[in-house]
DNA sequence: CAAATAGTTAATAAATTACGCAACTATTAG
DNA sequence: CTAATAGTTGCGTAATTTATTAACTATTTG
């Protein structure tokens, strides 16, 4: 195993954590400011066992960090660049649907577009 | 299904296409310059069928962009964000990397750690 | 100590993803 | 038209991921 292959596989990993939407959700509250399990919870309507198990996953990858107070569980994004990431990836999804409109414009030019009913 | 959960589940597509080493592979043979399917077969090591299922994943979420020319194909990214997105990652990796360094370190003034036999 | 609260963990079943193989389409060359 | 080349697609199986349930730990409170 060289160290490229390890190199592109550490990276999957983070992505892979980032790759869910519930888990996104979370990231997006923590974005705010630090939340409990228990605040994700209700946030996010999951079970509490599946926040956790999400929590643990994000936290694994780097992406969270957790301080414990008493029985509570503070987490907070470890970085700023956990958003950017997302930031960027919301500019590739916007460039992307431009691109779908101006086709579909393009392709209106050539054969009008029938009005759909509203 | 409201909004946000769209929203979310769009981003989540999006990290899903990034969260396998050899599609990050890919991309990063695609950074370099852009390349037909039958190279990026060679440069993985992967087979030709499984090359090509990964790059239509890597499409359908608009990471890649294909230029068919002949009975070539030739790939890119679509954007030098889906690069920067990588970057970004790669800098929280490190960060985390540090952070452990760090922790190791600064543990290590507590409790002198013991050289492991090599 | 007992009960309540906050959270984690383990086990399992369902869903999804990955990959090899074979069959397929499409273009080019002879 | 036939063969060769470039690439895609469908399918079966193995591996991974997900959500649920129940059981668990740890801390606080009465």
């Amino acid at each position: 195993m060289n160290t490229d292959t390890v190199r592109f596989a550490l990276f999957a990993e983070v992505f892979a954590a980032l790759a869910h939407p519930k888990r996104l959700e979370i990231i997006h509250y923590l974005g705010e400011k630090q939340h409990t399990a228990g605040e994700l919870t209700e946030l996010t309507g999951l079970s509490k066992a599946n926040v956790s198990q999400h929590l643990s996953i994000l936290k694994a990858r780097g992406l969270v960090h957790c301080d414990k107070c008493g029985t509570f569980c503070h987490y907070r994004l470890t970085s700023s660049e956990v958003l950017q990431t997302c930031e960027i990836v919301r500019h590739l999804i916007l460039e992307q649907m431009d691109l779908t409109v101006a086709s579909r414009q393009k392709l209106a030019e050539v054969v009008p577009l029938r009005k759909e009913p509203s």
